[in-house]
DNA sequence: GCAATATACTAGGACATCCAAGGGTTTGGA
DNA sequence: TCCAAACCCTTGGATGTCCTAGTATATTGC
């Protein structure tokens, strides 16, 4: 990790918005541009974990899927609505789960267009090992207390509803 | 936009995580996880805007930061540590922003080994104007409640200093 | 029944991010 | 003084995301 800077880069780029006139939106701004960075802090912790299982996160997240799929298998388009990615992202993540031997494709018993996804018996152990790092490295101690994950849930929940991911 | 999904794939998530006996870290993972899919709704939003100025939101960020720079020149190390992003990136941004005419390389006074990134005029002139937009279009429409604005930058902050971003 | 439309997946391309490695410049200690 | 270590930037490669377009299969409507 590099040395920590002197000053809060968001705040300083806050102060900047309001010095320009736009105090209005600056807090928003700042707000944005905080989820943006925290984003990338947290993905860099869970690739890390999941390096040495020879995962990335986006291949870990359909392996994760679909060992929660009653029969470890899904069409590849529910998996791109589920994990709410372009339909070539999950084409992408097949190919490299496939060629590790973690998921096989098979044809959809009556759409002949629809190929599903399923997972091999590799697959499965290392999803539950994955899914045991990130448990114990990365999500208990997401460095968030208690109350403030409860607010984080309810404050983008809200925001991804609005934002037409889900009716509910 | 895609159709919503009947029920909050996030929320079956955690449910999945409950009923697997991981109910301590469930929450973090489904905060963690919100924070993972806001910020890819945030950014098609800003990539959406900025995509008519001919500009990524990996470019406008150097843009932006370089207009309000004093001399609106930055050595690209000082860049790369105030945008937080590996040093290839923004080499990578200032060969597009110098491509089209944004920014120029400029050799450093005193140290052989550094490159400024300097602002042309048209480079000033478009992150005016593509910062107007942002602030128009995506910060003065965040979706997010003023009071939940003001939580996710107290929380987010916490977390990007204790995640060693800055000292403060 | 058949043509038009819709849906599912994949191929190719543009962009961004990071890592590893290499070449040039500075700094600092022997 | 001089060479090793540190620092700065770039190149090349791997991965992921999206978009556009193309192929194959289903569904719909006349």
């Amino acid at each position: 990790m590099a040395t920590p800077l002197p000053r809060d880069p968001i705040a300083d780029a806050r102060l900047n918005w309001e010095r320009h006139g736009w105090s209005d939106v600056a807090a928003p701004m700042a707000a944005i541009t905080a989820i943006m960075r925290t984003q990338q802090i947290l993905l860099a912790r869970i690739e890390g974990i999941l390096k040495p299982f020879g995962l990335t996160f986006a291949r870990y997240e359909l392996l994760a899927l679909l060992s929660f799929a009653r029969s470890g298998a899904l069409p590849m388009n529910k998996a791109s609505a589920l994990l709410q990615v372009h339909p070539t992202s999950v084409t992408n993540a097949v190919d490299r789960l496939q060629g590790a031997g973690l998921v096989i494709r098979s044809p959809h018993p009556t759409d002949g267009r629809t190929t599903l996804i399923e997972l091999t018996q590799e697959g499965r152990t290392l999803a539950k090992r994955a899914t045991a790092a990130l448990n114990s490295e990365v999500f208990a101690q997401s460095g968030f207390a208690e109350q403030d994950v409860d607010q984080l849930i309810r404050i983008l929940g809200t925001f991804r509803r609005d934002a037409g991911d889900f009716s509910d």
